[in-house]
DNA sequence: GCGACAG
DNA sequence: ATCTTGTCGC
């Protein structure tokens, strides 16, 4: 974490300085294992999970949880210098290398194209996507009420992500680019992640494994 | 100026 | 994120 940012003013000079280094476009063959990211605080303290998943099977391969404390506030736009840290430190502790990264938040769909999802990305140069549970920027109109229905996020005229309906009925998912990857290819994967619930698999898994992490450890 | 604002 | 039980519905 070097010269990591402690100013809101600091933290917006490196995702204007980063920004540039996103792929927007598909890198590498079809993942094999996919990771889901969440933390989970008690105050000051946190533990943030990755969780390994086979995209197959959907089963989970492998796991990291770390527990810390947090170091920066959370401000609206400012989102991925509160969880990076943790979140790193927790894939550097992962015997699997995950190839595509499912981040619980977004990606391009950012006030200024950088959310969590292309900074984890861009950082460890993994394939990143972002999958969110509500919209920070842009608006969309109704996608269809039958899974796999989608409607593009528009911020002004520009498409940062779509809504997507992974289950007949149910609130859609907000999803964008993150790094790597391009925006019908996310969308494929979180409707493949979601074969049964809202959230895809690797969000749920990583839920509980950082709720966990908080209590036991 | 006022409200909204990922997790 | 977190505070928080039961309850309505498929």
């Amino acid at each position: 974490m070097p010269s990591w940012p402690t100013t809101a003013v600091e933290a917006i000079a490196v995702q204007e300085k980063l920004r540039g280094l996103v792929e927007v476009v598909d890198v590498g063959p079809a993942p094999r294992y996919v990771a889901g990211l969440d933390v989970a605080y008690d105050g000051d303290r946190l533990a943030a999970a990755v969780v390994v998943l086979d995209r197959g099977t959907l089963r989970e391969v492998d796991r990291a949880v770390v527990r810390g404390e947090t170091t920066f506030p959370y401000v609206p736009g400012l989102f991925a210098f509160r969880e990076v840290p943790a979140l790193l430190a927790a894939l550097e502790r992962l015997t699997t290398r995950p190839e595509l990264l499912v981040c619980d938040g977004q990606g391009l769909a950012h006030p200024r194209r950088f959310g969590l999802a292309c900074h984890l990305g861009v950082l460890t140069g993994i394939s990143a996507i972002g999958a969110a549970k509500t919209t920070f920027v842009g608006t969309h109109a109704h996608p269809a009420p039958e899974r796999g229905a989608t409607a593009d996020l528009l911020d002004g005229d520009e498409v940062v992500g779509a809504a997507v309906r992974t289950q007949d009925a149910v609130k859609p998912v907000y999803v964008s680019v993150g790094h790597r990857v391009s925006l019908p290819t996310a969308v494929e994967h979180v409707l493949h992640l979601a074969p049964r619930y809202r959230l895809p698999e690797t969000t749920r898994v990583a839920d509980r494994a950082c709720r966990e992490g908080l209590q036991g450890g």
